[in-house]
DNA sequence: CGCCAGGTTGATTTCGCTCAAGCAATGTGG
DNA sequence: CCACATTGCTTGAGCGAAATCAACCTGGCG
């Protein structure tokens, strides 16, 4: 537990392939080295909590390896997963730059190393390279812009419907391709988790669960999943032709 | 028709009053000057549209007078109202900032006066003063945070809290209060629209609203909405006591 | 006048929630 | 090591909320 709290290795983000990609890749050299010096990286078990809601939001969280899981509580007190962070994403920025406390918690998944950028740090790069703000508008625009997708997918959707979206996307990220066409992955969510991202109670993920096996989509056992034909997957989906 | 294409007196940003209090605050003097010149002020009548699903984004919107709506289509070709415009709230920056073209639709719902500002000089003003970046940030976080906590409330609100919750934040927009301690308002949104903002049909609002009349709720007459005991929706909805 | 859009209401059915039981895997304390 | 609790998942039965389908009403408009 304790040695944990260290700076590990591979924490340099001169190397980081993830900057490349993201948000801070309009930084010049001497920002980097600043930010490098600046950060701080860190392993998290499987369960481990990086912030919790209600917390004064202290920095930003770079994830460079793992999966992240981002829970809202709902006003009856259960858990909501409402977004999942992978690598190169950046977590925690609405309560830095609204200067409010974490209104979400997040908790690696798997084994994850995340870094970790302060408050005082982000306001001096902020500041010395505007190039970085707008990045992050373009950034918080476009989740915007799913967060309203989802809303009117989710007032749409079948419940049925929205458990095969949400297992495509996961397929993406998870999934590995097989010899034979077909399609495996392992599950990085609970069914409750799952039952929550698609606004749904756990049985009823269950049931949905035996229908696709009896329907022939998809075998489930335990966490691990096989799609036999990952197009079957989106032509239930992309069912409708209008006009 | 025609002429309205005209800028209309009035739309000077000098003097703008909703400038204080929205992203714009910020602008030095000749700066706003220079905003001044390139926007363009027009009136627009109940049902026109300020832009639509699927055109190039030209340029954002600043509404000056009157409430504005955002639709998204849905995947079975409904219109879904997302979002409402007011005074001072800028529109259509998720095209502009991510150079694509409309995903969304926005509609005067009664006589309106909105401000047009085109591509270049936005990015102008984005690129003279960085603060004006930072707060286009802190705007969409907030918005992107509202839009996560919708989505939790769709997923757990029944049809009739979430419509009590509509009712309310209209209220406090459309609503006046009479001498007796009553509230009366003028919906500004069909049937139709608001129960696409809650993710349901028009006949399921038109009972619930049948059912908010027998419960001494509310009264509708129209698109005239009374409401007696203010306090009774809020009691109605802050139902959930923990432990 | 007929027509149409928006709204209300009714009858029926479907979907998904609630409550409840049971099961396997894992953990814990004696 | 066993007895027992706990956690995650599955499955069943019953019920309630809301979707669907359909009829009908109203006011506005060519």
């Amino acid at each position: 537990m304790v040695e944990q709290r260290r700076s590990i290795p591979g924490g340099d983000c001169t190397e980081c392939r993830m900057r490349q990609s993201n948000e801070w890749q309009v930084l010049r050299e001497e920002e980097v080295n600043f930010l490098a010096r600046s950060q701080k990286c860190r392993s998290y078990h499987a369960g481990e909590v990086v912030f919790a809601e209600g917390e004064p939001s202290y920095g930003i969280y770079c994830v460079k390896s793992g999966t992240v899981a981002i829970r809202k509580i709902d006003n009856i007190g259960n858990p909501v997963l409402v977004q999942l962070g992978y690598p190169g994403d950046t977590l925690g920025y609405r309560g830095l730059l609204l200067g409010e406390n974490r209104n979400s918690s997040a908790e690696a998944l798997g084994p994850s190393k995340i870094c970790f950028i302060d408050k005082q740090a982000v306001n001096t790069l902020l500041d010395k390279n505007p190039a970085l703000g707008l990045q992050f508008l373009r950034r918080v625009t476009t989740d915007l812009d799913n967060a309203y997708t989802k809303l009117v997918e989710n007032a749409t959707f079948s419940n049925r419907t929205k458990f095969l979206h949400l297992l495509l996307v996961l397929m993406n990220r998870h999934g590995r391709m097989t010899n034979d066409g077909s399609r495996v992955m392992q599950l990085p969510l609970s069914r409750r988790d799952m039952a929550s991202m698609i606004g749904t109670r756990h049985e009823t993920v269950s049931r949905i669960i035996s229908r696709l096996e009896e329907d022939g989509i998809a075998r489930f056992s335990g966490r691990t999943v096989h799609v036999k034909q990952p197009h079957s997957l989106l032509e239930e989906i992309r069912p409708v032709v209008l006009e």
